[in-house]
RNA sequence: GCGGGCGUGUUGUAAUUGGUAGCCAAGCUAGACUUAGGAUCUAGUGCCGUAAGGCGUAAGGGUUCGAGUCCCUUCGCCCGCACCA
């Protein structure tokens, strides 16, 4: 009987879910595993073939590790909130919540489809109020909590306002903002506004004036991973620099340990290597410089990695955004200070990148006095010294470092080398090596040694000291939409206060029109009742990535009212154990879900302070797109290995109406009235179109749905297909040319059971030596390859088991039964069939991965190649018992030794254990 | 510019981690069977050569008895970051 997948995946589906199969338990007394996937934005195109290609993984890999006896947790959710859906509403009336509903349906429907092994009593969904209470909770702590630097921990900001009281802010060593010293006279005699404003310095998420990312065409602020290149990276739009008072949360001050934690991950080096070069630590040294605008004097401190090249120093240059550059720019120069910081505000962030190499600036006409030497040099204001990073001024050496090298030539300053022998005269020498020069002191040593002398000297005179510095900045965390976390804060007279944990959630707030108002303000500013005790509440949303940093902990107990996650939940489930998602989130959702687990660590509300154990970046998925070639002019098209004989366009055609690259020409003409008369010219009968791999989407007609490919050839054959394309890890564009290969393996599997007359023909009869060997031979490379995640080659494995026992003529349930185990985190729903054929009451679920014997699959005798000087030249059949000189004494007795010695000596035989024999003439 | 990775048949890929390169598929070529299907089965398929044999893992060099794998140089491709002082 055929393989009739449609049915057999209908009747498991819905198994499945009538008897809650893959609901997990938190009281188990097996081990806990905890497989996560990166839960999905649903959007409005429902998911591709790329999509699942990470869930197909992790699915196949919870279900091993059920069969291996483990607890596992393998939940699904929806991150819901998010811009297209307010634009769709935007533009449509329709309320978010709506479309996201729908959207949801058609992920839920389409993922199950697929087969997976989710326990759905667990979902998750970022919009809704039970779930958002929690964001809210955490966003509430970190309200009420400082970075304590001494003890190195986030804690209650309580502790705060008692250390205030009793010696003011000298004693408190904080991750804090810009605050003037108090004593703990000065801070009682401040009002409760004065108060709370000092201590919004010091808070976690604070609001504050910042340099931010603001994207006019979207009408929001932006995180730093949100933007790219100066674009949004939704919808690509212009951002621009704006200095504007927004929510952070201060990820700063867990820069260092963001850094370390890293050290123990099992994540690949790539992705560790782009949060460390995010996170971006560098060892230098603060230093300050008297400047001189007049008669005026300030000290004006600046951040330097290279401590010991200030005998170079021969300018210094302020960023535009600095507060440095109004106090020191002189009346004669204010002009011309004003036109260049005008001009370079109307810049947007694209413009300024894409002039980087054309080098602007002004003189602000202050000076200031070279600590060491006592050398008066020029104060400049340029673009490429960033206010956000060190202190937003630097010392400049154009001899060591390109950027000042190609200003100073600009501008005509003066370049002084430092290091002996090197030639400054068409380029800087930026390299960290060879011998001081011109340095004083420093003279004679070598940079390395260089620059920790020069940080000592200055810190024994008191005019600086060692510094790390962090790119990482702190996170702009308010966004001016609507389809978002509302803020639980209120404004009493104009100063922020937290609402009560237990007035939580604060809902959204139903609005008739998504749009910003007509002043520029949120959305939210429609709700004109929406008040607090009388008091506005913030208007202002939480970002995409608020509900996706901690969700993970919810899954373990999601439907705790009383808590984020209770003890219990959390200490049996710790952490994720495996996380498989896209790379796309490497210096975004992975750095401040890690930086929100360990707030809550540092209060004490988890027990671990990593949340990702193992993580897996599965490749994109990429297009493959088939074209057709229209004759201009006419309405006939060429197939594509005569195109060239031809003036054509090229044309995308959906790839649903091509077969391996074959058109099907009725199709074709029934896809569009356009083509309803097309005509063709064939090779050999066919039309053959050309291809290319490209994005997958809509506008190239390339997007491949996974429903079509379950109807076609079922869910099972979806599942080892894609995994079967190739590594995981590895970006592969989508070919369904070849998916024929493992649909017909799971036929020729399924014929194994049931015969072309559909009669079960299992036998029970003991199997051969042979047969056995396949078996286990098969268990030992499915559990090495699994482990490793290396899936396309068990699918290969499994193949080639099918096709040895195929060949064997093996019918027998002792070797068939466990195959269908094995293949059943793969192909579940075909499994769960045979396994029932087998006569079995119960799921697969409770069965147990077959052991692996090696007993099995050991050789008493082995072919060993045997080469001379390297070259292969005989094989020889020798007992796999015989020791290394047995194996060699053998070859030296063997007559065709003797043909490739030519008279020649034997001067060594290597015996390498079951391999090769290697002699040496 | 900096960082990470990759380069193997016509195509996707594999190689027990230094041990017979090309497994398993796709495609192609023959053939069998047929209810003519995008079914099933058999054989062949890296290159040169009738053959013995030789040559082959981007190119060149090195280490080794032995290199796709390790080291150096060059070329090419992909990804990430990018005025971070």
């Amino acid at each position: 009987m055929e393989y009739n997948f449609a049915q057999i995946e209908k009747k498991w589906q819905q198994y499945w879910a009538d008897n809650h199969t893959f609901q997990t338990n938190n009281d188990s007394s097996k081990p806990k595993y905890y497989v996560l996937d990166m839960f999905p934005y649903p959007s409005g195109a429902g998911l591709h073939v790329g999509h699942p290609l990470g869930y197909i993984a992790s699915d196949i890999y919870s279900r091993y590790k059920r069969l291996k006896g483990f607890n596992v947790l393998h939940p699904m959710g929806y991150d819901a909130f998010g811009l297209p859906a307010e634009q769709y509403a935007i533009q449509t009336g329709q309320h978010p919540a709506t479309t996201t509903e729908n959207n949801i349906a058609r992920y839920r429907q389409q993922m199950d489809k697929i087969g997976f092994s989710y326990d759905w009593d667990r979902e998750v969904r970022t919009c809704d109020p039970a779930y958002y209470k929690w964001t809210q909770w955490a966003f509430l702590k970190m309200f009420d909590s400082w970075y304590d630097k001494d003890l190195d921990k986030a804690v209650p900001i309580a502790t705060l306002i008692e250390a205030f009281e009793k010696n003011g802010n000298t004693a408190v060593n904080a991750a804090c903002g810009n605050v003037k010293t108090f004593t703990a006279d000065e801070w009682k005699s401040m009002s409760e506004t004065e108060q709370r404003a000092v201590l919004m310095q010091y808070r976690i998420a604070y609001q504050g004036e910042t340099t931010v990312n603001w994207c006019p065409k979207l009408g929001t602020v932006l995180a730093n991973d949100e933007v790219k290149e100066g674009l949004s990276v939704r919808g690509g739009f212009p951002v621009e620099q704006k200095k504007m008072k927004q929510w952070q949360l201060r990820v700063s001050a867990y820069a260092e340990r963001l850094l370390s934690g890293l050290d123990g991950l099992d994540w690949t080096d790539s992705l560790k290597e782009m949060q460390r070069n995010w996170i971006g630590r560098s060892q230098g040294a603060e230093m300050t410089f008297k400047v001189y605008n007049g008669d005026k004097e300030y000290d004006m401190v600046i951040f330097t990695t290279r401590a010991d090249t200030i005998f170079g120093v021969t300018f210094m240059v302020l960023a535009p955004e600095s507060d440095w550059v109004g106090k020191l720019t002189t009346p004669e120069q204010k002009e011309a200070v004003e036109a260049y910081l005008a001009a370079a505000k109307k810049k947007t962030e694209r413009e300024r990148i894409a002039e980087t190499r054309h080098v602007t600036g002004v003189f602000s006409g202050s000076y200031a006095v070279n600590p060491l030497t006592g050398d008066r040099v020029p104060v400049w204001i340029s673009e490429y010294v960033l206010a956000g990073y060190g202190t937003g001024a630097i010392m400049a050496v154009p001899a060591h470092d390109s950027r000042d090298y190609v200003f100073a030539r600009e501008f005509n300053l003066p370049i002084i080398p430092l290091i002996e022998g090197c030639d400054v005269s068409q380029e800087s020498f930026d390299a960290k090596e060879g011998i001081m020069c011109n340095s004083g002191f420093l003279n004679g040593m070598t940079v390395q040694q260089a620059i920790p002398a020069a940080i000592d000297y200055v810190e024994s005179k008191g005019i600086g000291k060692r510094k790390i510095n962090y790119r990482l900045r702190d996170a702009i965390f308010s966004r001016q939409r609507y389809w978002g976390e509302p803020f639980p804060i209120y404004f009493k007279e104009g100063t922020a206060y937290a609402m009560p944990e237990d007035k939580l959630p604060l809902e959204l707030p139903a609005i008739d029109e998504f749009k910003p108002t007509e002043t520029g303000e949120p959305p939210l500013a429609r709700a004109k009742e929406w008040t607090y005790e009388g008091w506005p509440i913030e208007k202002s949303t939480m970002p995409g990535f608020a509900g996706s940093s901690a969700y993970y902990l919810r899954y373990m107990d999601p439907k705790n009212d009383k808590a984020l996650v209770s003890r219990e939940a959390d200490e049996y489930w710790r952490n994720v154990d495996l996380y498989i998602g896209g790379t796309e989130h490497a210096t975004g959702h992975l750095i401040y879900s890690r930086f929100w687990n360990k707030f809550l660590y540092d209060l004490g509300y988890v027990c671990e302070q990593e949340p990702f154990r193992k993580l897996i970046n599965q490749g994109m998925i990429q297009g493959r797109s088939n074209f057709v070639y229209r004759i201009k002019g006419t309405n006939t098209f060429v197939s594509c290995g005569l195109k060239d004989n031809y003036d054509t366009t090229e044309i995308h055609v959906d790839v649903n109406i091509v077969h391996n690259d074959r058109l099907d020409l009725e199709a074709f003409k029934a896809w569009s009235p356009e083509y309803a008369t097309a005509e063709f010219i064939l090779e050999d009968g066919e039309y053959v179109c050309g291809y290319a791999v490209e994005k997958m989407s809509k506008s190239m007609y390339n997007v491949v749905n996974p429903d079509k490919i379950c109807a076609d050839y079922g869910a099972d054959t979806l599942r080892l297909y894609e995994m079967f394309l190739g590594p995981l890890e590895q970006s592969k564009p989508w070919d369904t040319k070849g998916i024929d290969g493992v649909h017909r393996f799971l036929r020729k599997f399924y014929r194994m059971f049931l015969n072309e007359a559909g009669e079960f023909c299992v036998s029970d009869e003991k199997a051969s030596a042979a047969e056995l060997k396949t078996l286990h031979k098969l268990i030992e490379k499915e559990s090495w390859d699994i482990e490793h995640f290396s899936f396309n080659t068990t699918v290969s494995a499994f193949m080639i088991a099918v096709n040895d026992l195929a060949a064997l003529g093996c019918n027998k349930r002792e070797i068939l039964e466990p195959m269908v185990i094995l293949i059943s985190p793969f192909a579940p729903h075909v499994a769960e069939e045979l396994w029932s054929l087998l006569g079995h009451k119960e799921t697969i679920t409770y069965a147990s991965f077959p052991e692996f014997n090696p007993a099995y699959t050991v050789e008493d005798s082995f072919e060993y190649p045997v080469s001379f000087n390297g070259k292969l030249r005989f094989k020889i059949t020798l007992a796999k018992s015989l020791s290394q000189q047995e194996a060699a004494d053998a070859v030296r007795s063997d007559e065709r030794t003797a043909k490739y010695l030519n008279g020649g000596t034997i001067k060594k035989i290597i015996v390498v254990p079951s391999k090769i024999i290697n002699v040496v003439c």
